[in-house]
RNA sequence: GGGCGAAUAGCUCAGCUGGUUAGAGCGCCUGUCUUACACACAGGAUGUCGGGGGUUCGAAUCCCUCUUCGCCCA
């Protein structure tokens, strides 16, 4: 970024130079570190803001050291000599993280390299990049291939150069690609690199670190002239022209293959040959291979282990060293006036001379990658290297990392490797792997495709709290959320609906409670409570039962995770539809509704309803405030139970009540009835206000309900409802409900005989359909011996209640339908 | 080319260790400004759970196979 900024300014990091150049980039860091900073204190981030720490600090600068020169000591950091991923715009080497493989269409060109000893005959071999053959110094075959093993051992001609070059038998050359032969070029290729050492073979530079052709080591003589200087993909071009000229191109035949690009610049990268640092990973990767494969890390979602796993087994050692400025310098110093040129000082301390010989010193130039320090992000932080720094003693290991999934080789597996090796210990216990966010074509968002959405704008529009349940409410473990960045009201309207839902039903809340005394919930006594009290509480405690079970374990009970808990928990979007549908359903569509009528009338009742009210919300914001902590927050301080002072955020979590008050169930039939009421109206179009007769057939249970809360059914069904013993003759709307009750409503001159009759036979022959299907599987002694008892129970309950419905259906269909 | 994963309502996705009359949000249709909320309320429609085969008393769920799409690595 600082790069593109001094690009606009027409200047290069060398108009600079090193100290203004990294002043500059400090500069920007703080900037830019700031605005996230700021972005997440407005999302309702609750972090510890006063251990907001920086790579580059003094004390994170000590850990790298630290950790480098302990690695080096142990042998598992070297300098080596090989084919690394280079870019030649950044002009600095990349990890093979950093080296992004992409799809590309290219060119599979087919050249003839005649045999030394019989011009007549030549080898085929097939390359994607021509150009590098001037750095070819052998062909290879695969010595099972029975088409050319023979010839091992003889000689073929470089074409253009007319360079003799041998033959050799290697496994790496597959039989099964292109010709069968393939032309090995050590210093352009990693592969051929690793090949070309097992035959002891000269590496030719070709090209230099600006990917253009030049004569490098070992390469005298090899370009010809016209190439010198000329950039790769024009060279691609001219050298295959030379090789048509000399009739030496075969063919060429289109090819899908990957080619890595820088991640930074997105610069086609550049096999070259170097000395770089690398770090050995496979002692590093076995500690933490087995961490996550026992059980002591686990990775969320689970399918992410395998990848994990596939990584680690098939780690490669990892180049630290970068060509660029900014970052940590490696600690290692050359002394020019010993012995050994090469001899090199690892040190915890800038040196300023020669601790062998007083002599001068230089520092090596290369600086690290930035992922080596944020490997060391959970114990640097911590205070490590001080292993007895209070924090570090108190808070490692940590618990969750929560990240995107293309940081876990990057970042996490790296901290891990890292924890284990200083700490002895993994860094913590849970990986947590986000979705992304994507706009309606699939695509990331992303800066430089303009597609992204700046959350300061959604934050200003709708809240935070809006954007917070949008995003956690339709992330599903894992997956990807999709967002449209020109349509932002559609985009948020589930949040943004839900926290304007939640402010209405704490202001109705509020202002019905009133600012009166309130009864503390504990002072009352089971016996005090309505039916509806009773519901709403057992539906408390089965949305907090839920919650939990969404959120899961905190962290293992005994360091490891058991099987059985691996892949629970950490589900946020249940946890957010469980805490939606209880305060929207639950609580405001039922609760406050069939508060409404207690509350106008003072006495004991308004009373009991006014505490379970407070109760009840006061517990539902608790569960909500993970999500929305601003609204749950501003509305909890106005409970009128609140102690001033306290927070929702410093509160304590709800817990359910163990057992449940059975008349919670005797709410259910209330609620059926009053749907059933509704879906008659609108069948027949009755007007929502107007109050309406009906006749109830009831169990003697049921009966008694009915009559303690007739006022209850007539408020929130406008319905004044008669319990009797059959059904009267007149033309009337039949509902069956459950626990064979019967809901009859006369409709004289509004129903429609042949319609309510054909409903009614709709809904009988549905019935009788899944009616059949039950009873073949009750027959079946393959089911009733085999299936667990529990759930031929269950449905040996439901036939008895089906087959009930299906009586009184059919009744009703006799009596309506013959008419007709 | 190798490995991993996914295909469920118009869209985005739940459905965990096989037993539901297969769910949610958004969208859609009908009615309602019912004094907390039209960013709402009430009601409604919509799925041969990608195709085929198998295991099982029982499959959206387990196995095989095909198709299509992702991701990771060569």
């Amino acid at each position: 970024m600082v790069e593109k900024q001094l690009a606009v300014e027409g200047l290069t990091r060398d108009d600079l130079g090193r100290d203004k150049f990294i002043e500059r980039t400090k500069a920007f860091v703080e900037q830019t570190g700031g605005v996230i900073l700021q972005q997440l204190k407005a999302i309702g981030a609750s972090a510890d803001w006063s251990r907001t720490a920086y790579t580059f600090s003094p004390e994170l600068s000590t850990a790298v050291r630290e950790a480098f020169v302990r690695l080096y000591d142990r042998g598992l950091i070297y300098r080596g000599h090989r084919v690394i991923h280079w870019c030649p715009r950044c002009l600095t080497s990349l990890s093979d993280e950093e080296a992004e493989p992409q799809d590309t269409t290219g060119a599979l060109y087919h050249i003839a390299y005649p045999l030394a000893d019989d011009p007549s005959r030549s080898l085929t071999v097939a390359t994607t990049r021509p150009e590098t053959m001037f750095g070819d110094v052998a062909v290879a075959v695969n010595p099972a291939d029975e088409r050319y093993a023979s010839l091992i051992g003889k000689h073929v001609i470089l074409p253009i150069l007319d360079l003799p070059i041998p033959i050799i038998g290697d496994d790496y050359a597959d039989p099964a690609f292109g010709t069968g032969v393939v032309k090995i070029t050590p210093a352009h290729d990693a592969n051929d690199f690793e090949v070309g050492r097992r035959h002891a073979l000269a590496a030719p530079i070709v090209i230099d670190e600006h990917g253009a052709m030049r004569e490098g080591a070992d390469a005298r003589g090899r370009l010809p002239q016209a190439l010198v200087g000329v950039d790769r993909f024009d060279a691609r071009e001219r050298t295959v022209a030379l090789l048509q000229a000399a009739g030496r191109l075969v063919k060429k035949e289109v090819h899908q293959h990957n080619v890595r690009h820088c991640y930074r610049c997105d610069t086609v990268v550049e096999p070259r040959l170097s000395d770089q640092w690398f770090v050995r990973m496979a002692p590093l990767a076995a500690p933490a291979l087995e961490a996550v494969r026992t059980g002591r890390v686990r990775i969320l979602p689970d399918k992410w282990v395998g990848v994990y796993e596939h990584w680690m087994t098939n780690i490669r050692d990892w180049n630290i060293s970068r060509q660029i400025w900014w970052g940590h310098r490696v600690p290692v110093w050359y002394c020019s006036a010993c012995a050994a040129p090469n001899d090199v000082i690892a040190s915890r301390e800038d040196l300023t001379a020669c601790p062998h010989c007083g002599g001068a010193v230089r520092q090596d130039p290369d600086v690290l990658d930035t992922w080596f320090s944020s490997g060391l992000w959970p114990m640097s932080t911590l205070g490590w290297p001080n292993e007895q720094a209070a924090d570090l003693r108190a808070f490692y290991p940590t618990d969750v990392l929560v990240t995107a999934p293309e940081i876990l080789f990057f970042w996490v597996a790296r901290m891990i490797m890292l924890g284990y090796e200083f700490m002895g210990d993994a860094p913590f216990h849970s990986v947590y792997l986000h979705g992304t966010a994507r706009d309606t074509q699939g695509r990331k968002m992303s800066k430089s495709l303009g597609n992204g959405i700046d959350p300061m704008d959604v934050v200003h529009r709708y809240g935070a709290d809006a954007l917070r349940y949008t995003l956690i409410a339709g992330m599903g473990l894992g997956a990807d959320v999709f967002l449209d960045p020109d349509d932002l009201d559609k985009s948020f309207a589930t949040g943004r609906n839900f926290a304007t839902k939640l402010w209405n039903i704490g202001r109705f809340l509020l202002k019905n409670v009133g600012d009166g005394e309130v009864r503390p919930f504990a002072t009352i006594a089971p016996s005090e409570l309505s039916r509806a009290d009773a519901w709403i509480l057992d539906r408390l405690d089965a949305a907090i039962r839920e919650c939990d079970r969404a959120i899961g374990p905190m962290r293992p009970a005994h360091t490891v995770w058991p099987d059985e808990e691996r892949a629970t928990g950490l589900r946020l979007n249940e946890f957010a539809e469980t805490a939606r549908r209880f305060v929207w359903n639950e609580l405001a569509d039922w609760f406050l509704e069939a508060s409404k009528g207690r509350l106008l009338t003072p006495g004991h009742d308004a009373e009991v309803a006014r505490a379970v009210l407070v109760h009840v919300f006061d517990q539902a914001l608790r569960l909500l405030h993970p999500i929305v902590p601003f609204i749950s927050e501003a509305l909890w301080q106005r409970l009128p139970s609140h102690v001033d002072g306290t927070f929702l955020a410093t509160a304590t979590w709800p817990v359910a009540r163990p057992a449940a008050d059975a008349r919670g169930a005797e709410f259910e039939p209330i609620k059926e009835i009053v749907e059933a009421m509704r879906r008659v109206r609108s069948e027949y179009g009755l007007a929502p206000g107007k109050m309406i007769d009906a006749f109830i057939i009831a169990a003697p249970a049921l009966r008694h309900v009915l009559g303690d809360e007739s006022q209850l059914i007539a408020r929130l069904a406008r319905t004044q409802l008669a319990v009797v013993d059959a059904a009267p003759g007149a033309a009337a709307a039949n509902v069956v409900l459950s626990g064979g009750t019967e809901l009859i409503v006369p409709l004289a001159g509004l129903i429609d005989v042949k319609k309510e009759c054909d409903r009614l036979q709709t809904e009988l022959a549905g019935l009788e359909k899944q009616l059949t299907a039950l009873e073949g599987r009750l027959g079946n002694p393959g089911f009733v011996d085999r299936a667990p008892a529990n759930v031929v129970a269950a449905e040996r309950a439901k036939r008895t209640e089906w087959q009930t419905r299906a009586g009184l259906l059919r009744a009703r269909v006799e009596a309506l339908c013959s008419a007709a």
